[in-house]
DNA sequence: CGGATTTGACCGGCGC
DNA sequence: GCGCCGGTCAAATCCG
């Protein structure tokens, strides 16, 4: 008996173990069921995420198409324009006989080769050589009237030759070396980077150094054409923006027709570096900082730093490429004199808008209570949205009366309800062609957009086509860039207008691309001690976040400056 | 004490 | 030539 009880307290003991077994047993796959349901949500994720890339792939291919058509159409136009310079050529040079007998003529040959010569030159004065006193003192109207159709004609000539800069910097680098003459002193100081980027900030004494050596008009020139600049507006409470570069404050003005006075910074990342930034508060809305960069950091960027840096670089890129197609320059310069109204309103700078304002100006210049600004200006405008109404106005608030910088406008929008429009050349606003304003939409996918451009591109066949598409090209096609910037205006887009409408394959990786930025951005070592971050209306309204505008604050600074605004 | 900021002076460009 | 204006310099000052 008593080994029988034992056996059955053995067996009651082990059938316990072997429930808590199973017990056991069953916790284990019931895990192993829940995992099996997460790696099959996975799968699907994953097989979603693949089929985005798929569409991402499309959009990238057809992208490409677009592009390659693009470049087609630039060469067709661009054979077209030596044509017309090629008709033009005999009446200049029947009607400046006088002066400039030395001109090369403008065979389709000679412009090639001229072409090449005035890559070499860089950023030089396209101008005609300086003629002797008696002839730069005159005041003869004649005089003028021809001094101002050749400047047309060598404007054109440098129009077209900046473009073949910009498609193949590296290459007009290479053939750049070789020749250093004396006159391009200055441009050896200048690094390939800030080449590159068409930009550099010479200072005076340089600038004064290279005067005395003899390249006056070629330096003024270039400064101009280089010395472009980008100006970022967003909605910030703190003093400056915190774009992940290191700057020291060298200086403050109040600027006439702004009660707020204006900083200016230089970077100190690296101690030769030439870049600088002006920051001002709008005049008409002080809760909008206007942060404008000039020239291009010649040394390596703080991660956090970069996105501000591409994006400027892209615009600046683009701003130049878009001073090169000025329209100008396929203005026969018989007709010079008669558009003379028109090209007043040239203002040089591509005025690339991220914006959307509530204001009846959608972009801001600085010291545009003055006549004419000093050097071609983008700006990127992050404050709210616009309401169409405004667009109507863009031409008309965008360009200040300058005859030396013809505009360009590139807008994107971001509005919900309204599509962004690429706007063709500025003056073609004011009636020289006003029968294309180039006008590209950004709609609510990509396919739209580019079904858009395409019909855009079929039914435009006129100057302003070419323009535009000259500009697209080279700004697509020179600075990688730049296409981070288009493809952070159609993602935002396809983020807020579309929602999810599908076919935010691209918007998805680039919001993650973004994400990561600004991820970095928002740890930025630059900002350190919990100082409060500065963002615009883009991150506070929870849109794909774009490469620029957070910010640092400095509360002790904010509050200087408003107690410099009161 | 060293680095950053402030601020008045200075310079050059431009329009009259 | 003069004055205005934007931009820069540099000594003084501030601050951690």
């Amino acid at each position: 008996m008593c080994t029988k009880y034992a056996f059955i307290l053995i067996s009651r003991n082990s059938f316990s173990l072997q429930e808590k077994e199973l017990e056991s047993v069953k916790a284990e796959m019931t895990e192993v069921r829940e995992e099996n349901t997460r790696l099959k949500t996975m799968e699907k994720e994953l097989e979603s995420v693949k089929a985005e890339m798929t569409e991402v792939r499309e959009e990238n291919t057809r992208l490409k198409t677009m592009i390659q058509k693009i470049e087609d159409d630039y060469r067709s136009l661009h054979m077209r324009f030596i044509d017309m310079i090629q008709q033009e050529e005999p009446k200049n040079s029947s009607s400046n006989n006088n002066n400039n007998n030395n001109k090369p003529s403008l065979s389709r040959e000679n412009i090639e080769e001229t072409e090449s010569f005035i890559s070499l030159r860089l950023g030089t004065s396209p101008r005609e050589p300086k003629r002797d006193d008696h002839n730069t003192t005159s005041s003869s109207s004649k005089m003028r009237e021809e001094d101002s159709q050749h400047l047309q004609l060598n404007e054109s000539l440098k129009l077209g030759l900046d473009y073949n800069l910009e498609a193949s910097k590296s290459d007009c680098m290479e053939v750049m070396a070789p020749d250093r003459s004396p006159e391009n002193s200055v441009e050896e100081i200048i690094t390939k980077d800030e080449e590159a980027a068409g930009e550099t900030w010479p200072p005076s004494k340089v600038l004064k150094t290279a005067r005395s050596n003899g390249g006056e008009e070629e330096i003024s020139q270039q400064a101009s054409v280089k010395r472009a600049r980008v100006s970022v507006r967003a909605r910030c409470d703190t003093p400056t923006m915190n774009d992940g570069c290191q700057w020291r404050k060298y200086g403050q003005k109040i600027a006439k027709g702004n009660p707020c006075p204006r900083a200016y910074y230089r970077c100190t990342v690296a101690a030769a570096c030439p870049v600088r930034k002006q920051v001002q508060r709008c005049a008409e809305d002080m809760s909008i900082l206007i942060t404008t960069y000039e020239g291009t950091h010649n040394h390596p960027l703080p991660v956090a730093a970069t996105a501000m840096a591409s994006t400027t670089s892209a615009a600046a890129s683009m701003l130049i490429s878009g001073s090169s197609t000025s329209q100008p320059g396929l203005i026969p310069p018989a007709a010079a004199a008669a558009s003379a109204a028109l090209t007043t309103n040239n203002l040089h700078g591509l005025n690339f808008s991220l914006s959307d304002n509530s204001r009846a100006r959608p972009f801001h210049f600085p010291n545009t209570s003055s006549s004419a600004l000093p050097f071609p200006t983008i700006t990127l405008d992050l404050t709210s949205n616009s309401t169409p109404s405004h667009r109507s106005n863009l031409f008309s608030s965008v360009f200040p009366q300058s005859p030396k910088y013809p505009s360009n406008s590139l807008s994107f929008s971001t509005e919900s309800n309204m599509v962004p429009t690429i706007w063709g050349n500025g003056y073609l606003k004011n009636g020289y062609n006003n029968t294309n304003i180039g006008s590209v939409n950004f709609g609510r996918s990509h396919s739209q957009l580019l079904d858009q451009f395409n019909n855009y591109q079929k039914s435009s066949q006129a100057s302003s086509q070419q323009v535009l598409t000259e500009t697209l090209t080279k700004a697509i096609t020179s600075d990688p860039s730049f296409r981070s910037v288009i493809a952070a205006a159609i993602s935002s887009l396809a983020a807020e207008g579309g929602g999810n409408q599908g076919g935010g394959g691209e918007s998805m990786g680039q919001k993650l691309k973004w994400g990561e930025a600004m991820q970095v951005v928002s740890s930025n070592p630059l900002a350190p001690n919990g100082k409060q971050i500065c963002t615009t209306n883009y991150l506070n309204h929870q849109q794909p976040p774009l490469p620029f505008s957070l910010s640092k604050n400095n509360s002790k600074e904010a509050a200087a400056s408003r107690d410099q605004m009161n």
